[in-house]
DNA sequence: ATTTATTATCGTAATATTACGATGAAATAA
DNA sequence: TTATTTCATCGTAATATTACGATAATAAAT
């Protein structure tokens, strides 16, 4: 039992809830906030700046990596992690139009 | 161990993923996709039009409900569901308030 | 009052996620 | 070479999610 049945979904849903997937950690948002805002690459002053243990924030960011919205690339014997910007759009554009499909035109007829 | 640890972080950054989590199943996105483009209420052809038992539904349901992404109001013995407009936009806000703090006009600088 | 229809909730098995210590790998410094 | 530093991966315990049958709850129909 318990496992998701994504062979009914398509391939849009299921890609969607990929993306949303990798965004809900706290600790993925506090991650790609920082790398946004800091807007350069940043060595590990991420296990610093988020209070979790080394191995716990390596595994976010691989996930993180996963769907392609930060790089990362080895300088020396640290690794620089960035936010790779065209996926970063590519993302946001793919969580808008979900929701720009709705018209809220007829908000009046419902419920 | 393996709870979340969300003290450690803000309470956007906690609500932003509690809201991705309600968006991480692709049978959540494919209600949404539907009560959206319906943009109209809808009684509960849902488990018709996805494959999943009815328990399972209104377990999908229930959990886009606690975000405020839907409604459902009593209709007789069936229950119409519809989009809040109002929250869908705040959702649409607060997504894109996270990527847009990135510019992207530093895309040369890294790595 | 009984049946029927529709949805919610409970209980629970299967699976996935989260967190972290321990260990490994790779580059630099001594 | 032998540390040292930095990050990834492995193994695993704790917790959360997913799915569904069974059952309850509610309103309408008979």
């Amino acid at each position: 039992m318990g496992a998701t049945q994504s062979h009914l979904f398509t391939d849009e849903q299921n890609e969607l809830a990929r993306i949303a997937r990798v965004l809900a950690h706290p600790a993925r948002i506090a991650i790609l906030q920082y790398l946004i805002q800091a807007n350069a690459c940043i060595n590990g002053d991420l296990v610093q700046e988020i209070g979790l243990a080394q191995a716990t924030i390596s595994q976010h960011l691989r996930e993180l990596k996963s769907i392609g919205i930060i790089q990362g690339t080895i300088d020396g014997v640290k690794v620089s992690y960035c936010i790779d910007p065209l996926r970063l759009s590519e993302i946001k554009k793919q969580l808008n139009q979900l929701f720009d499909s709705f018209s809220s035109s007829s908000l009046g007829n419902c419920c």
